[in-house]
DNA sequence: TATGGTACTATAAAAAATGTAAGTAATGTC
DNA sequence: GACATTACTTACATTTTTTATAGTACCATA
């Protein structure tokens, strides 16, 4: 998947924090470029692999299947394979994955708000 | 500061995303290995630089400025220096700073949520 | 036989983030 | 004058993430 280099001092770090801070191991898994936006669409219900890439305008396809392999590996979403040709593939969030519900709006609302106030400063 | 190229197409990709989806804005203005981690601890009150570095063990005086400054940049927090020797510098939370707790408060309680459900799985 | 659609994979390169190690400034105390 | 303290800074190396480009398999249809 991605390469981790399991004696980099990044990875060692990494796992302490992981382990004493439920909100750092949290950002772990939600972490990638694209991993939450994916993640905001699948709120809305099933995709597929085509879907996806369409609403994220500037995905590779190699992006968006290594970000999705990483949430499925970590049961955020999982993968339907229908015997078909031409493929058809659908991902969906699972139940802990439909939790992030919360806090995407959460960090959308919170986002909106910071536009703003940003606007207001002059730096 | 952190060198971005704004040729990049990386660069690129974040501003569409971040323009569009605020919680990609949000998780861009709160990314970063120990950005989320020092914000939990901030969330308590006023900070010195080296009491931060003590709840942050393994982080090095570099990157512990380098996230502060990215915080302080996006006016996530505020710093007040005291004309003193040896220096004392204080980091707080500024207004919008402090309303990241119900974000951070729920990445937690959804980490350790997470954490249980993979427990059970046995891959 | 050629073409098209879908969901990928392989390889390389570029960019970004993080870590390592050393040094700095100012001043009070020994 | 040497040393300790605090909050950094700088130059450089390494690791991790992201992008670029070109394939592949399968079968149905033309």
């Amino acid at each position: 998947m991605s390469q981790i280099k399991e004696t980099s001092t990044n990875y060692a770090n990494k796992q302490a924090l992981a382990d004493e801070c439920a909100e750092a191991y949290a950002a772990n898994i939600m972490g990638g470029q694209w991993a939450l936006v994916i993640c905001s669409w699948l709120l809305n219900g099933k995709l597929r692999f085509g879907e996806l890439k369409k609403h994220l305008p500037n995905i590779t396809e190699r992006m968006l299947t290594l970000q999705l392999r990483k949430l499925e590996a970590s049961h955020i979403l999982k993968r339907t394979v229908y015997a078909q040709v031409p493929p058809r593939v659908e991902y969906e969030l699972t139940a802990i994955g439909y939790e992030l519900r919360p806090i995407i709006k959460g960090m959308e609302e919170w986002g909106e708000k910071h536009k703003r106030v940003m606007a207001t400063q002059k730096d």
